[in-house]
DNA sequence: TCGAGGCTTTGACCCAGATCAATTAGGACG
DNA sequence: CGTCCTAATTGATCTGGGTCAAAGCCTCGA
């Protein structure tokens, strides 16, 4: 290991997802309860955080960095069914193995729940439930949204989807609405790109050299992004111009 | 209207649905109470129940028939994002417009809660948001199935995975599991299949004569679906032949 | 019995994206 | 400062599924 992870906030006082994970509604009592059940665990990039059908003795969220959801076919042919960013959560209570892959894309932090425990705490507290039914709904909708993304759009729009779910999502982070100029990193390889568009990573590459050619986005590296106008990119995405926003 | 549509249901305890649906884990009292919010909706095969964005009053369950959640583009392209069955719950509580369009596509019977009273029922009936967050969760299950579905597989596996849902459900409603020969009625168009599979309904027809003539399915007429031998079909479907099942 | 209109099937052709194959660009490390 | 190694780009070619077009098949109503 040559970088070191984040370091774990110490309480929950002070976690940065605090307001936003599955803990969100929960009071000062509630918290400290649960602090009695939480532990952190960091994971660099690149490892596999759960197998499909390996038992879980957790649940939990996303502190920092990124990970993401796969499925995979025998012959080795995969698509991402996730992508978790700090404040999601981990693990179906009521399920003991996992049903999809977790990979750190980067390295993460998670905060870590004694799964029997949080199972026992959801059914008394009603903050739990309710903020778990509120994030699994919005995961639903993303989850519907990508499948029109996957089935009915092509691979310019596909990537012109995805770099905007990311700018918006970053700029959601920030408390700012994304309009016009947006400059973000992407948190994924040519090939997670790839797995998550269903595309080849070598259709994805054409695609972001075109985007760039006609102007839509500005490289630095292969990473770093610069979107001179939202709404052109929202355009390329064929999403209409609200956004697609939701609620 | 030349056919009538099933009649509803009187009360809950007689309700079809009863033990599946978001009422399953209500009691006596909790049933009552339901009762003076809730009514029943029939629709036509081929209406349209709700349209994207418009307002909704209420939310509810289907009781018989079958409906699509669709949504669309501008220029027409359009992507199913759930087939909604007999139990299958409509709507989201905290939402006031529809997020979807929901078609009815063969006639269908609705029972329907007023929102507002659902929703304050719902803050203090756990037993409803604990149905709710497992069905949800499930759904989001068979969403990211379809991730998979739409992404990475062939128009064959896609026509196959698309019948052994259909098929398995069946069976799941007759307490039975699906293996050996089933028999079923597809209750979807060629074209509502294609907008479900992410592609066009020449493709769709194309791919199932070529499952008849490789007899991996019997067809008589264009609904009535014989499969032989279930296995073989799974196997189509690229599915590992444990059928996929979660939990 | 006949026709109209809605599904469905089938054929011919085409193209977006996959596949196969080099080549290049960046780090990390000796 | 080269040299490995991995990610990314780019080119050439192929093909699965889309597009366009024409029948075929039922059901319903006159």
């Amino acid at each position: 290991m040559t970088k070191h992870a984040k370091l774990a906030p110490s309480a929950c006082g002070e976690c940065p997802i605090r307001h936003r994970a599955v803990c969100a509604k929960c009071n000062a009592d509630e918290l400290a309860e649960l602090e009695t059940i939480k532990y952190y665990r960091s994971y660099e990039a690149g490892q596999t955080v759960l197998w499909a059908g390996d038992h879980m003795e957790f649940v939990g969220s996303v502190v920092s960095g990124v990970a993401t959801l796969t499925q995979t076919m025998e012959d080795g042919r995969t698509q991402m069914v996730g992508l978790l960013l700090p404040s999601d959560f981990v693990g179906r209570p009521g399920r003991d193995s996992a049903a999809y892959n977790v990979v750190a894309t980067s390295d993460i932090v998670m905060c870590c729940f004694r799964k029997t425990p949080f199972e026992n705490m959801m059914a008394n507290t009603p903050h739990i439930a309710h903020r778990l039914l509120q994030m699994t709904l919005d995961e639903l909708d993303a989850a519907r949204e990508w499948m029109l993304v996957l089935g009915r759009k092509t691979a310019r729009e596909k990537i012109a989807s995805l770099l905007s779910i990311i700018a918006r999502r970053d700029a959601t982070l920030g408390m700012g609405v994304a309009t016009g100029r947006v400059v973000f990193d992407l948190p994924l390889t040519r090939e997670a790109m790839a797995d998550y568009l269903g595309l080849t990573l070598e259709t994805v590459s054409r695609q972001i050299s075109a985007l760039r050619k006609d102007g839509v986005i500005v490289l630095e590296g292969k990473r770093h992004v610069t979107v001179p106008d939202m709404d052109r990119l929202m355009e390329e995405a064929g999403d209409d111009n609200d956004g697609g926003m939701l609620v």
